[in-house]
DNA sequence: ACCTGAACACCGTTCAAGT
DNA sequence: ACCTGAACACCGTTCAAGT
């Protein structure tokens, strides 16, 4: 079993230094924070910053990584039993991107960079319950047959630029794009 | 009335032919051109660019002008008679952020520069074409009692960001939210 | 192996000099 | 008055040298 087992002492703890660097600075402050300064913060050179992470987005995503998966742990818990499950997922995402602004970033470069979708894992984790989260409400009759995971994406990117420009309230939106899913007959 | 008549022969010329460049290059390529290269798409150096210019702000939003007043004039001659009014105006916004790519750039910074909302002249005229068409498309039973002119720019917001990251289709994106303006009784 | 930080490339903006 | 473009400031990224 001792096929890969590289990475020593220090340099974990480097990695991890710098992600919990780069956690709380895009929490606060977004895409604008700039790599040297969490380099600092960290208490490491920028190029260790860069062996760990090839690139800004990487560094980004890495650091939006955690929160995929707190949200995912949300929607697994809160969103699959009993009514309006998706409405309580979006809310729940909602709510996370006020307090998160790097979050915006790490959705909002993961469609800049063209196809690649599916970057870290916890995305992949996201997207199935998500799936079910739609499939239930679905077949409780609580969305439009013809509503997807798509749509999802499409609404979540649209929240996402709510939060992050600060135009208006977020919650009227989700209530018109809510209101949007409804079945015909409402 | 030789008030303020100090701009002289070419200055004005040299101001107009950095606007057209300006207008080509960022409809293209939105804002990611460079300066310096409007400033040689145009012919003139730099400097004359932020002479007329403040910053790159100011500049994305003066060629962004001229497809606001399009847009105005689209809305008063097509989407003040006739049903459906504001789902035309939408779908004709929708239209040209597809074509221009830097309209997109002047919609979001104007929210960047909290507060200081109204740019340019041509907003202003737009403003009061969207208010005329909310105001009769709820007269006509059209909309929800509640929908407003913030409604409108929310939504304006939102269908920028699905164009510009290119995530999906901003005509699904479209019928999801007009369906969220319906009255309560679909 | 991994770390450091000076150095490089690049782009927005300014300003001394020219007309 | 206005124009030009070299120069400056700044930030992402690289890489030679050190441990």
């Amino acid at each position: 079993m001792s096929t890969e087992r590289r990475t020593r002492a220090d340099a974990e703890r480097n990695r991890e230094r710098v992600l919990e660097a780069a956690r709380a600075l895009f929490a606060e402050r977004g895409d604008q924070v700039q790599l040297p300064e969490v380099a600092r913060a960290a208490g490491v050179g920028v190029g260790t910053v860069y062996r760990h992470f090839p690139d800004r987005a990487a560094l980004v995503e890495a650091a939006a990584e955690q929160r995929f998966a707190e949200i995912e742990h949300y929607a697994r818990t809160r969103c699959l039993a009993g009514p309006a499950g998706l409405r309580r997922y979006l809310e729940h995402v909602g709510e996370v991107l006020s307090r998160d602004r790097g979050l915006s970033a790490a959705i909002e470069a993961a469609r800049g960079t063209a196809g690649s979708e599916p970057r870290g894992e916890a995305r992949a984790g996201l997207e199935a319950v998500v799936a079910e989260v739609v499939a239930r409400d679905r077949a409780a009759g609580e969305l439009r047959d013809d509503c997807t995971v798509a749509d999802v994406y499409l609404l979540v990117g649209c929240l996402s630029a709510v939060v992050r420009t600060g135009s208006g309230d977020w919650r009227r939106f989700l209530d018109l794009a809510l209101h949007g899913l409804l079945p015909r007959a409402d």
